[in-house]
DNA sequence: CGTACTATTGAATCGGGTCAACGTCTGTGG
DNA sequence: CCACAGACGTTGACCCGATTCAATAGTACG
């Protein structure tokens, strides 16, 4: 991967919100992007509460957005992949109400705040674009909310499970069926709303039962279909491409 | 209220997104609303997993959003209210991943679709507005996210009844103190992932202790400190004037 | 008055949480 | 080279919050 990343000859460049674009087009998005970004796995990328935060997309890595309460007890809402934006929430609200830490090395393309008016004065598709990615975030977090609602810790870690490995497979980051999945017990445990001893219980039963290989952050999906079946999954959208 | 609304004369215009709006902009907006819509209380508005669904927004009344697994569990994932657009999100993506139902009689007003990409092209102030609201529901589902997942049932049902007479108070619709609710203790326990039964006998625990009362669809906080102490509640942002 | 829906309450049960101990691996410093 | 600490995963025992089953009211409605 080239370290110096322009956006024309970026990887992310099939996917949403910067989809085929080109010429005057490409040309304000790269004056856009005003940075770039080096985070290492487990710093902070915006800290909870933080009054005012950076306007970014993820380039490479992973992230995760989360609410701590008081007490420390901690939810985590998404995860964040590359093509991701980095908190569009914060950015159009006051203060950041939830915090991202990065679970890999991360590298973030930062962009120009000022300039964001001129995006949507300018800029129709990105800016549609922009609305676009903000829905497909509420959906997985109205996904996410359906799970820790109202499944139980088996179905919980298979839908995560099988969320994560289609959208690592659809970026391009599973090797011969296998996904390098940076996440701790911990993190599935926050994410899903379980303890962590009976995330751990659960994910053995799981491994037992050979619907999943889960090894060292190596994740294997032994049996698809049955792994459906046992979430109730019924799959986001794939980005479809935005209007016109 | 106006049997014939206008936009002109609408209550909400000091809301997002159609705040502050005149003139060009306004007669947009009466263009782009193409019509009018009334629901009976416990009418479907949007059917879930319909292809194509309407782009409107919650004019008066309540209602929800929630999605439901193949053996009848539902979770619901936000309450609307009055200013809220129904389903940004399926409007742009391609098919309902959730159903969207009446709790009250309820006016909505239907935009015109094929307008949209117009007001993208011509109106980037009501875009942007587009984007923000569309962020602000996200917010509230991630709020709901962090309850169902950390929160115990009676930190649940406190942080939801604290969340939803702001949200009707700051509407107006709380008369000396008492807000109508219109829900049903069902519909409380499947936006809070709790059985009825235990959503029931939590909410006469807290009855009991003073905090609140709520009877016949009735609800009147008694005790907001200690109910916000109880639930570790911060509250979201209020909706702040967008950018400009 | 019967039907249907919503609220209420008790009793039994269970999924998942809590506590606690132990293993494994890795890095670090004496 | 070994001792130790810290991070993470694993496993057992026990307990509790919440679910499920079940029965009873109250109320609206035709």
């Amino acid at each position: 991967m080239p370290t110096d990343i322009t956006c024309r000859n970026c990887p992310l460049r099939t996917a949403p919100p910067f989809a085929g674009q080109e010429g005057r087009t490409l040309a304000f998005v790269e004056a856009f992007r005003k940075d770039q970004r080096r985070y290492d796995a487990g710093q902070t990328i915006i800290l909870e509460g933080a009054s005012e935060s950076p306007l970014m997309t993820v380039f490479s890595g992973w992230a995760f957005r989360y609410r701590t309460l008081s007490d420390g007890r901690r939810q985590i809402l998404n995860f964040l992949l590359p093509g991701d934006f980095v908190g569009l929430q914060q950015e159009l609200d006051a203060a950041a109400t939830h915090g991202v830490d990065a679970l890999t090395g991360l590298v973030a393309c930062v962009f120009d705040r000022r300039r964001l008016w001129t995006l949507y004065e300018d800029f129709p598709r990105l800016a549609y674009d922009l609305t676009w990615l903000c829905a497909h975030e509420e959906l997985i977090v109205d996904e996410n909310l359906v799970s820790v609602g109202q499944r139980r810790a088996s179905e919980r870690i298979a839908m995560l499970l099988i969320h994560l490995y289609k959208r690592g497979s659809a970026l391009g980051l599973c090797e011969s069926g296998v996904l390098n999945l940076p996440l701790g017990q911990q993190h599935i445990a926050d994410a899903l709303g379980l303890s962590l001893v009976h995330t751990n219980k659960t994910l053995r039963r799981l491994r037992l039962a050979g619907l999943i290989e889960l090894d060292g952050g190596r994740l294997r999906i032994g049996e698809l279909g049955q792994l459906q079946r046992l979430a109730d999954y019924y799959g986001l959208p794939e980005r479809p491409r935005p209007l016109i």
